[in-house]
DNA sequence: TTATGACCAGATAAACAAAATTAGTCATTT
DNA sequence: AAATGACTAATTTTGTTTATCTGGTCATAA
């Protein structure tokens, strides 16, 4: 196209005016979502609750729901980062109890990702329904653990005497039922995230660890070496991911 | 009272066919209910199921949720029935390992239970709200496996460098992951009930096994001794509750 | 005496219309 | 050019009426 361009200076500038806006309208739907469930969050009040027109949210999403789909990656891509700090800042994040325990603490940090991967259809409503139908998540989810105890296995760090695949169902159905067990235990049980990702992590560890009778127990080299292959994953992913955001902004 | 009797034969002969009447009106009620739910299950399905008249179902209960709470009492005794028979005929029955599989297996089989540990409303219906109030079960069960726990330690079958709440917490978590697992899985991905029992009891036992530094392993008489204690408490529970059916019965 | 099913009152659902709300648009303003 | 909010078409909610269903009773039959 041969139309007149600003110049770069101003395009950043304008660029960054319209991502910060687009963040606050975010912000406001996660707040009301949170509040209300999706289904009695209008768009009136994501756009009083953030200060602009209702034309305004228009000018960033085509509908309703790619609103909250955007919130949705937004979170995805927040949990993401937030778990590759903890296992970047904790010597032990190459560690299956580390990763277990990061875990699970990004994911209890994040009640909207929390929601989603529970299903919690009071908080999601008609979204859930809607996206999952295209969202692949919860099979590249299994994958991904795949993946991961493959790696650990060949590396000495998990037990290779059971099925990979109930290996990764094990997996799957303890850090589900720490996920899930709040609201089914009576109140004076209540424990904080942090207990209940620390005592996931221990029955992980305890669950996958290998027998003492093999040899190579996790030195500090096969540590760094998962830390790096997990973190540098994570990466990958967050740069597609915050690719497609882009192309997505710019239709 | 003064009033006439009739002969204690012939006493005995119509109690135990009310009696046989009463499991098949209750039988045809689990059944629809599974079926229908709660909500959907009419008396007059169940009379029609059962092959009796209405006004029948009113000999029996006073009203349509005793009708189904009854149901649930009759299908906690089997579940319990079904529990003490496969820990008393497995000689691992009294191993930590061994009753966390068959209390897996009883719960997976009994569908009804299953769904008021869970509480699953789809199936409970309306029922859940109104019976849960004047229901302890969850706490009762808490104390039990307290006081379980307490057991297994004393007799060194269970390490006991954790909080005991906080093993019953993590035990709890771990049996409810492994219940609430199913439908969260893809497709492709589904195990038996045994395999399902098998891998929670793995997990079980080597999340809460004593370090092997500590004496006292598991010797045939321990065993023998947690496997009476438990069996003989399932008696009491349900010597206890069958007789509080009988009172009922007789208002 | 015991079991039945017609019967009834109250609850629930269906049908419908009216009112209110809301997603999305676009002429107007800034 | 960018942002707004009045506006509209469509959906959702609310209120109302009518019809159906269902829990529970009880006079009658077995």
């Amino acid at each position: 196209m041969a139309s007149p361009r600003r110049s770069a200076r101003n395009q950043t500038e304008e660029r960054s005016k319209r991502e910060e806006r687009a963040d606050r309208i975010l912000d406001a739907a996660g707040e009301l979502m949170l509040r209300w469930g999706y289904n009695k969050t209008t768009i009136d009040d994501i756009a009083r609750y953030a200060g602009v027109a209702k034309g305004t949210i228009y000018l960033h999403w085509k509908t309703r729901e790619d609103l909250f789909t955007a919130l949705m990656k937004r979170e995805y891509i927040r949990l993401s980062e937030d778990l590759k700090q903890r296992l970047a800042s904790d010597p032990e994040g190459g560690t299956l109890r580390g990763i277990t325990k990061h875990s699970m603490l990004a994911t209890l940090k994040n009640p909207l990702m929390k929601a989603v991967i529970l299903r919690d259809t009071d908080l999601l409503g008609e979204w859930l329904r809607k996206e999952q139908e295209d969202s692949v998540t919860f099979s590249q989810q299994v994958a991904q653990s795949f993946a991961l105890f493959e790696l650990f296995r060949s590396r000495g760090v998990v037990r290779d005497d059971i099925d990979v695949r109930k290996q990764v169902y094990m997996l799957d159905s303890i850090t589900l039922g720490f996920l899930v067990m709040e609201p089914y235990m009576p109140g004076d049980f209540k424990y904080s995230d942090e207990e209940i990702a620390e005592m996931t992590a221990e029955v992980v560890e305890r669950t996958f660890a290998p027998s003492p009778s093999s040899d190579a127990q996790s030195d500090e080299r096969t540590k760094q070496e998962i830390s790096n292959t997990l973190i540098s994953y994570i990466d990958d992913v967050l740069t597609l991911r915050k690719k497609q955001n882009q192309e997505e902004v710019s239709q």
